[in-house]
DNA sequence: TAATAATTTGCGAATGAATCGCAAATTGAG
DNA sequence: CTCAATTTGCGATTCATTCGCAAATTATTA
């Protein structure tokens, strides 16, 4: 969808490819490219094109207004249900037979159809429990 | 928690039993009981001191900055997993087996424990489906 | 019921993330 | 290299929420 590769765009993405599936506020990657030179209206407007291209994912922890961007390949992403990390705030890919059969049974006993793309599952990652 | 019962603290309480499991933002409540006199700030107020009695709970739609509140008796929501339908906003309270045993097999083969209380599934009800 | 102390209210100001408008800079095609 | 289209950065704006504080309300005690 862009037409011009911009120095800031090169260098956003090439940041967001190195932190995939980390939950970044707007403001940590500012302040991360701020030796690259970018602006926040710039940091803005290219994660929602990202976003528009579905590369960019918007989550927050529910209830919460504050706003984090994830990165995702996307390749993976089609039929897995996705679990974040309350601590670290990592993403995980959940494509288990057991949440298949939790979806598919929804739809047919509860007749709710689960929207995959916009549910995430809150919890406690193992590494982070350990600690 | 609070001392006093206000006439505006009724008035919110008794909207809110009205309305519950819907969600709400703090305009449209304030909207909604502009006729008994109550100022924003005094909504935010006592939604917030609810809150931390666990009565009610804010959510929103992941990614979104919108807020919403929804009252919840809380009897009933001990271990359940909450659905919420994207058309109508409703709230379902999910507590089948095949949620018990996603819950769990989460827990043993990912190693990854589930927070009922902020997890919130998406989707589409079968009500709205319908139409 | 009147007096009093504690709590809560409403207002207006302050905050902070995100968006907008626009002139200036950058990009890439020809 | 030239030029039109696109993108940038800045500053102003929006909008939900929070804050500070004086004034009003509440419940208690006499």
């Amino acid at each position: 969808m862009p037409k011009y590769m911009t120095k800031q765009r090169k260098a956003l993405l090439n940041y967001l490819s190195m932190h995939a599936d980390e939950r970044l506020s707007a403001k940590q990657i500012e302040d991360a490219l701020k030796s690259e030179g970018i602006s926040i209206s710039a940091v803005y407007r290219n994660l929602s094109e990202l976003e528009r291209e579905g590369k960019v994912r918007r989550v927050n922890n529910s209830g919460s207004r504050e706003v984090f961007y994830q990165y995702t390949d996307g390749a993976h992403c089609k039929d897995c249900l996705h679990l974040s990390c309350e601590k670290c705030g990592k993403t995980y890919h959940m494509n288990s037979a057991v949440a298949q059969t939790l979806i598919e049974n929804l739809a047919q006993s509860d007749e709710f159809t689960i929207d995959k793309a916009n549910t995430v599952l809150y919890g406690v990652c193992g590494d982070c429990r350990k600690k």
